[in-house]
Order: C-alpha cells, then structure tokens, then sequence
DNA sequence: GTCTATAGTCCGATAGAC
DNA sequence: GTCTATCGGACTATAGAC
C-alpha cells in the first residue's frame, strides 16, 4: 500500500507510472515491454521480475486505476453531510465527475485490453456489483439510483472515448442536474 | 446500400459478416487478417483487394455497427407518436436497449480498436454529435435529455464490457425509469 | 533482484502470377 | 478480382550470468 505522499516509490509502482505516462503519451498500441521497462529505467527482465507477464502488468495498473477513482470518491464523501442518504451517491458523482482525470487515456487502453482479455475485468466487476448493492441498500429509489450511476459511467466512457461533445458548460448542467436527481432519488418524490 | 433481405451478399459485406463474428466467437484479439481471410472464405490478398489494410476494414465494421443501431432506433420511433416531443429520446433509448444485440462482443473490439486509433471513432463522434445537437433542438429540458443520453450510453457499454450485475428485472425497471424521465424532461414539470 | 541476449511466434503488408 | 508466397518487423517470454 502506498500513502500520498511518496517519497521515494517502489519498483513496482515506478513501473505502473512508467506504463501510465506511456500509454497516455503514445497511445495503448506503444505499451509495450519494451517500451514500459525503458521508461521506468529497467530492463525488460527486471520488468518481468516484478510483473511476470504483460497480463499481470495490465492487471496491477487496472486495479490502482480503480482504487484511484474509490478513493476521489471517498474523498468526496467526507465532505458531504453524513446524515444525509444521498451523499453516498453525490461522492460517486462529484468523485468521478468534478474534475476531469486527465487520464482518459490510460482508461481507453486499460478496456481495449480487457478485450483481448475479459478476466482482467473481473476486478472491476466486482467494485461494481458492491456499488450496485449498495445502492439498493441505501433505501433510495433502485431505479432512479441506477440511471444516476449509468449516466455517470456513460459520461465518464465517453470522455474516456472522446465520444462526448459537451462543452464545459453542458457538462456543468449535467453535473448539476444529476445532483438534483439524487436528491429525488432518495427523496423519492419523483414517483409522484 | 445493402436491402434487410439479402439474397446474394457482396464479397465486402460477406467480409464483414465474417470478422463479427469471428470477433464473437473468439474475441478481439483474434481478429486477424489470416482469420478473417479464413472466415469470408477469401485469401488475404482478396481480403486486402477489398480492404487495403485493417484499419479500413475496422472502420468499415464500425461504421456498419453505427448504421444498425440508428436503423433500430429509427423503427422504434415509427412505432411512437410522431407528434409528440418525448419520442425521439424515447426512439433513442428503446433502440439501443429494448433488446440486447447479441454483439455486446462486437462493440467491445471495435472501441478497443479504437484505443490504438482513435480515428476510427471519428465517424461515430460525429453521429454523437449529431444526437446532441437533436436534444438542444428538440425543446426538452437540454441536461436532463442528455442525462438520459449517457444513461442509455452507460447501460449499453456496462453490457459490452460486461460490467454490469443487474438482473433483468432491474434492467427493465431502469428502462421504465428512462422512459418515465423522457417524458418529464418534455414537460419540463421537474424544474418546479 | 536486476541484467543481457536470444529464442520463437505471429502479424500486417507487398510482390507478382493468373 | 483473386490467388500464393514471402518479407520484414514487432512482440512476449525464457535462459542464464552477475
């Protein structure tokens, strides 16, 4: 485990840097081996020592991309109201909303590579399956619950695709208009 | 142009035919241009008359992934009526998601070929594009109407991934719950 | 624990006959 | 318009020294 302030990083997280910055800069096709191990100043046989394969690679970089985005999350959580159920849904959305990450990049080449192999995946599917259940723990409307986080994924996918034309404006009033259907949400007085 | 009954498929299209499903059945990472060649019963220097390289033939399979799915919205909006505001989002969200395709596969290659090049997306942007630019005009609420757009996007690309643990009675709820939303953000009743 | 060197595989694309 | 044959390059992973 690794705190956030990191005074001298391990092999093992200077490579995964190493792998992030390449990927970002020249694109998924480019990681490769090769490539990682220059750009964390190892040879591709130290590489290996610490990722024994480029799955296991892959694998390391999805899950501290996912830890990065529970933690932007819980961080957004300690500064919402405890007492309030649907703070627990704002964190998702502002965590994974209110700021641009910057490495939608890394995201679009980490899923081009479960493609090739769907197990990598598993990981993430499970962090999702806990968020499910623990929206239809939380007492809001289930289906109300669920559009907000799928909007929030479909923003996030298509920033990471680049398939999103919104302005910084737009996706303001999106950001806004999902808050005010979490409250709803929790609220249900949508059901009129 | 291809016609829905096809009594004698071009080479390009029987092409075509063969990579989805090759991607189908063995994954994306075994989409190569021997295999495919293999598949059309062609060799691959006639795969390669047709589609001088596989960046052509990716783009052709997107391209014709992008025709299916506004093909299915198009008959879902046929069947609503025609003078009502909410139809056109609620053509949008029954043609993606009223039945799962059966090529979440499919989808999931081509957008992790797209990750290696990212114009193969250019095509689709700007369909993407064009739907936003339908919303703003449509005179629904814009962000809600967009909130439903991602939505729609993240239950779609949760099920190519296949990230997401809902049940089929949670799918449905969450369709319902869409169309409940698109009628809303027509009305506008949920500013009050 | 980290390195060098290399083995062995696979793939995309070209050349040129028919 | 379709074929065969092959080139050249890139990649993963292993073997073994230090």
């Amino acid at each position: 485990m690794q705190s956030t302030a990191t005074p001298m990083p391990g092999a093992r997280d200077r490579i995964l840097d190493a792998a992030e910055q390449l990927v970002a800069d020249q694109g998924a096709s480019n990681l490769t081996l090769d490539a990682v191990a220059q750009a964390a100043s190892v040879s591709k046989g130290g590489l290996l020592y610490h990722y024994p394969n480029k799955e296991a690679l892959l694998a390391a970089m999805i899950e501290r991309h996912c830890d990065d985005l529970d933690e932007c999350c819980a961080r957004e959580l300690e500064q919402l109201p405890a007492d309030q159920k649907s703070s627990q849904l704002k964190a998702s959305i502002l965590g994974v909303l209110k700021r641009r990450s910057g490495r939608e990049d890394v995201g679009a080449a980490l899923l081009a590579a479960a493609a090739a192999n769907p197990a990598l995946l598993d990981g993430a599917r499970a962090r999702y399956a806990d968020h499910v259940a623990q929206l239809t723990a939380s007492g809001g409307c289930f289906a109300r619950s669920a559009v907000i986080m799928l909007a929030v994924d479909g923003l996030m996918l298509g920033e990471v695709w680049r398939l999103t034309p919104f302005t910084e404006e737009q996706r303001e009033l999106i950001v806004q208009e999902l808050l005010r259907l979490a409250d709803e949400a929790c609220t249900q007085s949508h059901t009129g």
